[in-house]
DNA sequence: TTTTCAGTGTAACTTTTATCACTGTTCGTT
DNA sequence: AACGAACAGTGATAAAAGTTACACTGAAAA
């Protein structure tokens, strides 16, 4: 079940939260539906109460690359950056789960950056920890090989979810990789082999190795 | 010569700009040499004035990957993340030509942020223009191949320095871009071939294409 | 039950990138 | 002038990743 704001937001002062809860939106979207498009103008911030995000970079080709996920509790940096500056998204939005999200406009994020302390704390907080997983990203593009980041993927997915079995299809995650099936399916046979995955259809077991963290 | 700080940081209002002036200190830093490790303690925040730094983030072999430029009048995101969380640096900063940064102790950047209203708005624009710029190295490494990621290096450099003409080594690049010096080497005939570029020695000529925007 | 189809396995081949080895060139120093 | 060091060019080969093609399987739909 869904999760009082106060208890997801304990951070902030109950001031502001009476005003997210008199002001904020609530918006309910279904598993896999998108909730943010790459180039939408963006009029307003979610936060996530219920249900899990993925935040996806697109390129004009129309792949996707997973960037990361957003949890209850959590908002999105990126976009947060783009409502700032009145752009136009520069990421892609979609649910894993059905979830619950609210919706707070632009001109409230910054009426209350200045109004309410823990606001902005909780603004540059959500900044520093997208800067963080980015360059964890960028190491793993810049540095790793496929194998070396399906597993990192596959980790990062357990952890997430609590669950060491990762219930996607090789399609999906050679999409979220931008790889192709055939990579991603050959990688996983190598894995199962070397006894850190098993290999079931639509879902893989990750071993009792370095996975869940 | 050196611009004085008020014309740098123009945004800056004259209080926070005379309190930077009078507890920050100057330290000028010659071409070529680290001013900051991966790994090092993070005590202060640091201005360019002058100069030219460069931002990289390393694997634990000793590899660089180019991040982006630190030019006069900015300031570097990620190592304000590492500080405001106490934590070690987690990029390593390069000068590329002498360089002089004006050191602000962490204490004062948090005492600022609630003090003076410009310094916030420099801190989130700091964060916002960053993680703008993350976003399109990550599109790079995600979804380029190398020859694509070369153009975009050199015309990037170019851009920078206001010059078409490109002093580096081909080994240089290659270490940048986390490749070898002789794929380098090859992709770069292959563009002078296609007349994107003519090569010298310790020079690359960017021909006026889609070159210094 | 039969049909259908998404999901998976895998061989063959290509492209991209990395590595090794060697050559030649330029430039500064002795 | 001779030497050495850094820089650049290039062929051969290997490794990593992407592409094409097709076969098999299990679960759901008809």
């Amino acid at each position: 079940m869904i999760q009082p704001i106060h208890k997801l937001f304990s951070q902030l002062e109950p001031a502001l939260l009476e005003q997210i809860e008199k002001q904020g939106s609530i918006k309910e979207i279904p598993a896999g539906e998108i909730l943010m498009r790459t180039g939408q103008y963006v009029k307003s911030t979610m936060l996530v109460l219920e249900g899990m995000v993925k935040i996806f970079r697109e390129n004009e080709d129309g792949n996707e690359f997973l960037m990361y996920y957003l949890q209850p509790g959590e908002a999105c940096a990126i976009t947060m950056v783009c409502a700032s500056k009145m752009e136009a998204s520069k990421v892609m939005a979609k649910t894993m789960e059905n979830t619950t999200v609210l919706m707070l406009p632009i001109q409230l994020m910054d009426e209350w950056m200045s109004k309410y302390k823990s606001w902005y704390y909780f603004v540059l907080e959500t900044y520093r920890n997208r800067f963080e997983e980015l360059l964890v990203l960028i190491d793993q593009v810049a540095f790793r090989n496929m194998d070396e980041r399906l597993l990192f993927y596959l980790e990062r997915h357990a952890d997430i979810n609590h669950s060491n079995s990762i219930q996607l299809s090789h399609q999906q995650i050679a999409d979220e990789l931008n790889s192709s099936r055939e990579v991603i399916s050959r990688l996983l046979k190598k894995m199962e082999q070397r006894n850190i995955v098993s290999l079931h259809r639509n879902a893989i077991e990750l071993k009792q190795n370095a996975a869940v963290k």
